[in-house]
DNA sequence: CGCCGCTCAAAGGTCAGACCACTTCATTCC
DNA sequence: GGAATGAAGTGGTCTGACCTTTGAGCGGCG
């Protein structure tokens, strides 16, 4: 038995040293000692502070920069990134990827979020709010002929019915599941027919102004109507025009893939 | 190999050598090559065909596993979740930490996710899912005694809404949020009245009816009454009586001498 | 006097090698 | 045949070093 010395009481911790790290500076967010915008100490100090070593510290923080809870810029330090709540859209991503999430139901997931923030929206948005939003609908009827910078006048009319859901909550996750099909719409956008962005703008407005009028049903109603709408659009596309074609080629030829024996199919991929 | 120094473009990345490893554990997931359930090659392998050191494929496993997409087992090996697509709620547990969510926001946000969760699960409930709700429904009334299985026929339910919608992307989101408040009802939940359960356990049924008549206007509104009393419920309840208390003193705290032991006694802000 | 460029400390990024802790499975011994 | 035992295999951590980038201070040049 080789009494191992360093094991006196060491890893007395109940879970991974590097958990340790990820408690500690929740410790420090929950304490009110790091704040958005503020800087962490040093990896260096860090791992002083804990009393583990500096590649632990390293990698409770790489797990908090992949949740987004963390930034690092190289050379400068690492920061808690600021500005409103924002969620990481990787993982949703991965998901997708993994369990081959259709089109669909991205959409729809969307459209549950969307609708009840368009409902929030219209109860509570403030004239700025409301501001906001008569800005976008016009930049969108002002650049039916650019499909591009609609499109960002687009993004930008959710995220501000979004946000004038007052509930960050709610932004947020709208957000993460926007970002899936952000880079998608990017393609489709530029085969669009300026009649296609007319209707769009004014179904925008629509929804615009269910929220000036505080009417959240009508609200509701119109960005389930667009949403719906849009979706429909998107179906008829071509790009991913094989609804059945899932069979994703793998090269059986080649026979350096020791591991999965198995030739399961799942769902189409691909988000 | 490579000499260090100045690199000779040996870096061809544009980003992270980290990045390389989420980008290549990805691209083995988009082409089909690791799938649910399976296991990753060792680390000290793809190091080597990544072309990294160790380190570094730990720090880019690390990041995955804190987005939910690997999970590592000691001794045994790396591996893909399997089961349900799960997003983790460490990120969104976070993001309440730092911009002090209310518990009257995170309600709102189950209501949206949930009423629509419902709403589709009203249109597309199969049998076996309307049994499943049934039986929760009936485990609910036979539990009005048991505040803490009552919570865990409550979840199952309400995870059964969600995964009758057919949505796995919903089911996910509904998950994630739900999980910030579980470990708080578990606790409110040891003070509630039976008549409180047996009222619960009403809307419940309510909700189950609606799904089971695929009547989806009904069941929307079932569950947003449901979860509107429920907020108020525990809005109403003490326990986070510290409204304004979220001043966390001073940070008098005597430093963190050698190691924070067992310090389990943080204050639970919010969640 | 003031601006520009240089230098250097600090901080994150990567690498290397080693050892420990845990799992798993095949072997061996009752 | 079943249980104890041992050896690989694999993730977890540590030590220590070096490189790259950043940013601010400092000195030279105009």
């Amino acid at each position: 038995m080789k009494p191992a010395g360093t094991s006196f009481f060491t890893t007395a911790s109940p879970e991974g040293s590097t958990h340790q790290v990820v408690a500690h500076v929740r410790g420090l967010i929950e304490r009110g000692q790091l704040r958005p915008g503020d800087r962490l100490p040093a990896e260096r100090d860090l791992a002083g502070q804990i009393g583990v070593s500096r590649p632990t510290v390293r990698a409770g923080l790489r797990a908090l920069a992949a949740m987004g809870v963390v930034q690092s810029r190289h050379g400068s330090g690492t920061y808690i990134p600021d500005g409103p709540p924002v969620l990481a859209a990787e993982p949703l991503s991965f998901l997708a990827a993994l369990h081959g999430f259709t089109h669909a139901e991205m959409y729809e997931a969307r459209r549950i979020l969307e609708v009840g923030a368009a409902g929030l929206a219209a109860e509570r948005a403030t004239p700025d709010h409301v501001a906001t939003l008569a800005e976008e609908v016009a930049n969108l009827f002002a650049s039916l002929e650019s499909p591009q910078v609609f499109l960002v006048h687009d993004i930008n009319f959710h995220r501000a019915v979004a946000g004038a859901s007052g509930n960050p909550i709610v932004a947020s996750l709208v957000e993460m599941v926007s970002t899936l099909y952000y880079e998608r719409r990017r393609r489709t956008a530029e085969r669009a027919f300026p009649r296609d962005l007319r209707d769009a703008a004014e179904a925008h407005r629509r929804i615009y102004q269910a929220v000036r009028a505080h009417d959240a049903e009508a609200a509701r109603t119109a960005m389930n109507d667009h949403l719906l709408q849009a979706s429909a659009y998107q179906a008829q596309e071509p790009g991913h025009a094989n609804p059945q074609a899932d069979v994703p080629v793998e090269p059986a030829a080649a026979g350096d893939s020791p591991a999965p024996r198995r030739a399961r199919r799942r769902r189409e991929s691909q988000i």
